[in-house]
DNA sequence: GAGTCTTCGCTTTTT
DNA sequence: GCGAAGACTC
């Protein structure tokens, strides 16, 4: 058991009870990965063959983690006893997403699918969705609204003709139509959305008990990190994976839920012992990540909230410096005070990745990357999502569109760069009546095939990062790229940082290497950060920030209405979800926070008079100490 | 079908 | 107060 030297009493039983149901609440920085990575070891070396061991987590970034975590550890453990067992496959860690899609694929045919099913991202489901809703022309439903309405049942687990024959009113019948006109869309093109990757293999588990039973022997243990942040649908495939050992580990901690606006319900966790009876509960209260100022801000500020269970967060660290609040005149002046103030960090000794600016809002980075611009200091902005931008989706699409994919990809690239396909041309080309284009434009819409023709070839032959280079040079893209002066630079330059993520897939087989490198540029998110090592400022959403830690963090634009953000609709349960929001911010940090708000803040392009965060006045006096901007004034 | 003008929605968080 | 999508014109 030498491996479990320097664990606490809590994290040493989390590792050891590895039969049954185990239900561990892990607080914010007290070790949670570390202890899934030594549990599967444990597993391991009381004789279960790694493969047999799965690991679920949310974004990929989490998944290639936990991935490097276990394999270091199981390394270091060979190196100790000497080869004891045999080397073979790695444990399987995979995000739900990517697991749902593996199953469906490992199925197809029974699923009735003749390819690979292509996965539509939310623009691609954005613009089926309003494709349908100029089919139906139905008023008063703004596209986005149909389609979260739409995700959020689909994670529920209800489908579309389950929806239609319970739906009441007359706006659940709108969204009904528009809804199996989607789905329409979808088995049109063979394609899947992201809830259908976890949907589909739910339904096939559920019917099919020969497929479900041969999982549950594959996995013998299962692992659930983030467990708080499961839907409907993810909760029951883990529990369909589950085999009658009930050898599940779900980890998580409820105070951390951030994503209830997305379908997570919270339920899943508070509930577990209900769904796994015999289940045993750790607490991992023991924080080793902060000083015991941020620690006490931070539990100040979840005190607050009822739709909880009691877990008081603890550490036994230095006792730190307050937080400090900069209440600035205006976003401009609350950007100088953090560039001021990352500067003065840098001049002690600190280096600019220990430093994170967080923030509610997307928008809010422009007012600081401003600033920073300005500044000497290296920053980075998490989160501009990169297999979203235009040139990259636009480049991706030929791959796709040569190897016969969706209509959605065809559409995208027939006049990318423009060469005299419009609208009437695609209608038809889309429809199949090709036969119809003659002339000029028949020959334009033959040379477009006699270039898909050529990628088609080349996808079969080179490598994916050739093969990239080949669709950028061959489509044109670089020509009209380079045309255009004004942002020229850097989508040339997203287009190059292309190229080299497909050199990841450079070593296997031209055709599995491409298409595993498509399905990772489906599955991307944008918290799967590209450069890490870059030693920049990080500035990113708070969203973003769960699962991070710097010793400094600065917690921008705490106002009324931004933060915690409010809508009209909003109920009880959404307040919460803010407030745990804040708690994840606070809690991110290692040595020191900076919290600042703007007394007048530009929105739509008008400035607007704020009220400070409520979330300031929660945390209790003496753990705060304030400044005030030069140019502050109080207009009434 | 392409160029220019106008409106609209954005700015919550995302696999 | 800006950029993208849609409308309008040639």
């Amino acid at each position: 058991m030498q491996h479990l030297h320097g664990m606490n009493q809590a994290q040493r039983e989390a590792i050891l009870t590895t039969e049954g149901p185990l239900l561990v609440l892990a607080g914010a920085g007290a070790g949670k990965t570390r202890v899934i990575a030594h549990r599967v070891l444990q597993i391991i070396n009381r004789g279960c063959k790694p493969e047999q061991v799965l690991a679920i987590t949310f974004t990929n970034k989490a998944a290639f983690e936990m991935r490097s975590r276990i394999s270091k550890l199981l390394a270091e453990d060979r190196g100790v006893r000497g080869g004891a067992y045999e080397v073979s496959a790695p444990p399987f860690v995979s995000t739900f997403h990517s697991l749902g899609l593996t199953i469906i694929k490992e199925h197809a045919r029974l699923l009735g699918y003749k390819r690979a099913p292509s996965i539509y991202d939310r623009a691609d489901s954005l613009r089926a969705i309003k494709e349908a809703l100029k089919k139906t022309d139905t008023q008063n439903i703004e596209p986005r609204a149909a389609l979260g309405y739409i995700s959020r049942q689909k994670s529920d687990g209800i489908t579309a003709e389950d929806f239609a024959a319970t739906a009441e009113n007359p706006h659940e019948r709108s969204i009904s139509v528009i809804w199996l006109l989607y789905e329409q869309t979808l088995r049109q093109s063979t394609a899947l959305d992201f809830d259908d990757l976890i949907g589909v293999a739910v339904r096939l588990l559920v019917d099919n008990q020969e497929v479900r039973l041969s999982y549950q022997r594959r996995w013998r243990y299962i692992h659930v990190d983030e467990y708080q942040d499961t839907n409907s649908t993810q909760a029951q495939l883990t529990e369909l994976l589950v085999g009658p050992q009930q050898n599940i580990c779900a980890v998580g901690d409820i105070d951390q839920t951030i994503y209830g606006w997305r379908g997570a319900r919270i339920a899943n966790i508070l509930g577990f012992e209900k769904t796994y009876s015999s289940a045993k509960i750790i607490l991992l209260e023991e924080n080793y990540r902060s000083t015991k100022t941020i620690i006490a801000a931070a539990n100040d500020v979840i005190a607050k909230n009822i739709f909880r269970r009691e877990k008081i967060l603890y550490t036994n660290n230095a006792e730190g410096e307050a937080l400090s609040l900069y209440q600035a005149f205006d976003e401009t002046d609350e950007a100088t005070f953090i560039v001021r103030t990352i500067k003065e960090l840098l001049e002690d000794g600190a280096s600019p990745r220990q430093c994170a600016v967080l923030y509610r809002a997307n928008f809010q980075s422009r007012a600081i990357e401003e600033r920073f611009l300005d500044s000497e200091i290296p920053y980075q902005v998490v989160g501009t999502r990169f297999f979203e931008r235009k040139e990259i989706k636009d480049a991706l699409s030929y791959v796709r569109a040569a190897l016969g994919g969706t209509m959605a990809d065809l559409a995208r690239i027939a006049n990318m760069p423009p060469r005299g396909i419009g609208k009437v041309t695609l209608i038809k080309l889309l429809a199949g009546r090709e036969k119809e284009l003659t002339g000029a434009v028949g020959q334009k819409v033959s040379n477009l095939h006699t270039l898909l023709a050529r990628i088609a070839k080349a996808a079969a032959e080179l490598p994916p990062s050739k093969l990239m280079r080949f669709v950028i040079t061959e489509s044109g893209l670089e020509a009209l790229l380079k045309k255009d002066t004004i942002e020229e630079g850097e989508r040339l330059e997203n287009l190059r940082e292309l190229v080299s993520l497909a050199a990841r897939y450079d070593a296997l087989p031209p055709q599995e290497g491409l298409e595993l490198f498509l399905e990772s540029a489906a599955l991307a998110s944008d918290q799967d950060e590209l450069k890490d090592d870059a030693d920049a400022v990080r500035l990113m959403t708070v969203h973003a920030s769960k699962g991070l830690e710097f010793p400094y963090i600065f917690i921008a634009g705490l106002e009324e209405g931004l933060f915690p953000y409010d809508r009209e609709e909003d109920d009880a349960s959404d307040k919460e979800e803010e407030r745990r929001l804040m708690y994840v911010a606070l809690t991110r940090a290692q040595r020191k926070i900076y919290l600042s708000y703007a007394s007048y803040r530009t929105i739509y392009g008008s400035k607007n008079a704020t009220i400070p965060s409520q979330f300031l006045s929660d945390i209790s006096e003496p753990l705060i100490t304030g400044e005030t901007g030069e140019k502050t004034v109080y207009l009434d």
